[in-house]
DNA sequence: AATAATTGCTAAAACGATTTAGTCAAAATG
DNA sequence: CATTTTGACTAAATCGTTTTAGCAATTATT
């Protein structure tokens, strides 16, 4: 039951390991190789149930047709639905995908990318965490395939698939404004990251176009640990501020969640009055008796776009990198 | 810029790889090399940045920290939970997890287990789809470590993680009765594998025990392909029993959501009348204003035994095939 | 003092591919 | 006819580990 290997075929045919070796990556006609040999190969091959070995394949070549994902974490929805994206299109280039979850702790995030690297996958996609920067400078600099999702940093040159953060955050606002709302609370998230002072300018500019005064004490940062805890002291304060504030807009769409189940517990009056909005969706939302409005993210489409930057990186080696911004669906 | 190898240490320090090798193993102590040579090697090694190089360690020893995972859709939100349970054990075991999603298609997981194989995974978690008896058969042939999840086949000895399926399904519909419900809809999924079986089971039981009469007519079994127009059909045609049914029961949380939504679209008024109830749940369940009651999965349980006992037969290679069920909460 | 055991270390094979640099004969070219 | 080209194939190095078998020198045992 022991796997064969190319000498087991070599010897089967008394030819040379290198000849069987060229007839298996279909580079028989390349190397001048007779038809009639290339078929008795392959048809020996088939017979004996051959398979390459990968592990070698990979210290020979370095390279073995996987990539790693990196993210904050593979069950929140967004995520597991870009993994399956990315899934797909990496299957279409023959690629495989391990995937590893930050929590957004950049020290998970650099231990995962060492590991990842150690496993020799071809290149990286990783939603980057706040503090990411140095690592991700390093991949940089040993000139490691990756490409970044949803969150990239502004000084350092990436490839990266994002949505257009501004303009989604503007739409959802203006469209809020023009149904009546005057006072908007907006809670964020990780306010460090770009994407998400974007999403915050796209709220500003909205108001200001439409000539309603920023308020900073509607607006409300929190972050990831203890975000339970962290949503119900925003919230109370917010409260506080009642019932002048009509609508209350989510950064994205986990805070939306705990946001409106605080509620519902708290103060469902309330609720039953204020507008809720948010950035990033659940596909549940329609499910809700309430008047909850969003911006949908393009997740199939990132998914799509991400796979096919990293596959030109890693086989192409292109150079220039690129910033891919899809836009938002509303 | 190249990477350091074993073979640079030694010379750098004018020993053998052999013996630079037993030092990174751990294995200084067991090979009685000399405790100032095991620091010096040590401290070299972290000098020149040495990383050892796994695709040469999987050749050579045939190991790769690497377990493979198979599951209908990692995007579903069960799935991805589990994903993430599963990686976070596998992490305290030094394991890396590549995952791949088979849509409930036989010929995907014969794919998948195929190409994990050859990438030398160390053992697989798989739920599999109906179909997959012969692929399963031949992974107990070939004695590669698996463990399947979720479903299993009661013909094949195999480790299996599942949870209570009969007892859940019972204590569900026993708690819909106890509230009143007569006339309960059973809305299957997959009815051919035995877990779905087992929920149908414990339904009927539960029925049973009330004293009340089976009624083919209000269970309907639909399948993975075609889900949307399937429930839709499945939906009319118990509408047109309507109204003595007064319970909805839904036997995973997929078929809930499209149930609902359907409902909500078509006869919302109906939908106010009548209760619903699911095997499954998702996180925001509690966010509706609907009567929806259901049994929730241990996900993080599950994805824990089965690395458990992926990892103790990977390790261990113990023989003797576990079923480990587990309850599910009410 | 002769033998046995221990200590500290190493040479070389093995894992299974890919690839460079040939070889040798036959056919083509001038 | 001498030389070049082509066609069909191969030997051997290489990728970077792990591991078996064994070698000297030192220490312990009788």
């Amino acid at each position: 039951m022991k796997k064969v290997s190319l000498e087991d075929i070599s010897k089967e045919l008394g030819v040379s390991k290198t000849l069987v070796s060229f007839v298996m990556n279909g580079r028989a006609k390349e190397q001048r190789i007779s038809d009639e040999m290339a078929e008795k190969v392959l048809k020996k091959a088939k017979e004996m149930g051959y398979e390459a070995n990968y592990a070698a394949k990979v210290l020979r070549t370095g390279k073995s047709d996987t990539i790693g994902l990196i993210i904050a974490d593979i069950s929140n929805t967004f995520f597991a639905k870009l993994a399956r994206s990315i899934e797909n299109n990496a299957q279409k280039h023959k690629y495989n995908v391990i995937y590893g979850s930050t929590d957004e702790d950049t020290r998970n995030s650099v231990k995962l990318i060492e590991v990842l690297k150690k496993k020799n996958v071809d290149g990286l996609i990783i939603s980057p965490s706040i503090g990411d920067q140095k690592i991700i400078k390093q991949l940089n600099k040993e000139k490691i395939p990756y490409v970044l999702v949803d969150r990239y940093f502004p000084e350092i040159q990436s490839d990266v698939v994002v949505v257009n953060n501004f303009q989604g955050s503007y739409d959802i606002i203006n469209r809020a404004i023009e149904q009546g709302s005057k006072k908007i609370a907006f809670l964020n998230f990780n306010a460090e990251l770009v994407n998400m002072q974007d999403r915050f300018k796209g709220y500003q500019q909205a108001l200001k176009d439409a000539g309603i005064p920023y308020e900073e004490k509607l607006v409300k940062n929190l972050n990831f640990s203890n975000m339970d805890k962290e949503i119900e002291t925003a919230m109370k304060e917010l409260l506080s501020i009642s019932p002048t504030i009509d609508t209350i807009y989510f950064s994205n769409n986990q805070l939306m969640l705990l946001g409106v189940k605080y509620l519902l517990r708290t103060d469902k009056e309330f609720l039953s009055k204020v507008k809720v909005t948010s950035f990033d969706c659940y596909e549940f939302m329609d499910l809700l008796d309430l008047p909850i409005s969003y911006g949908e993210q393009p997740i199939k489409e990132i998914g799509k776009v991400a796979v096919d930057l990293i596959v030109d990186k890693i086989e192409n080696k292109h150079t220039t990198p690129k910033i891919i911004t899809l836009p938002i669906k509303n």
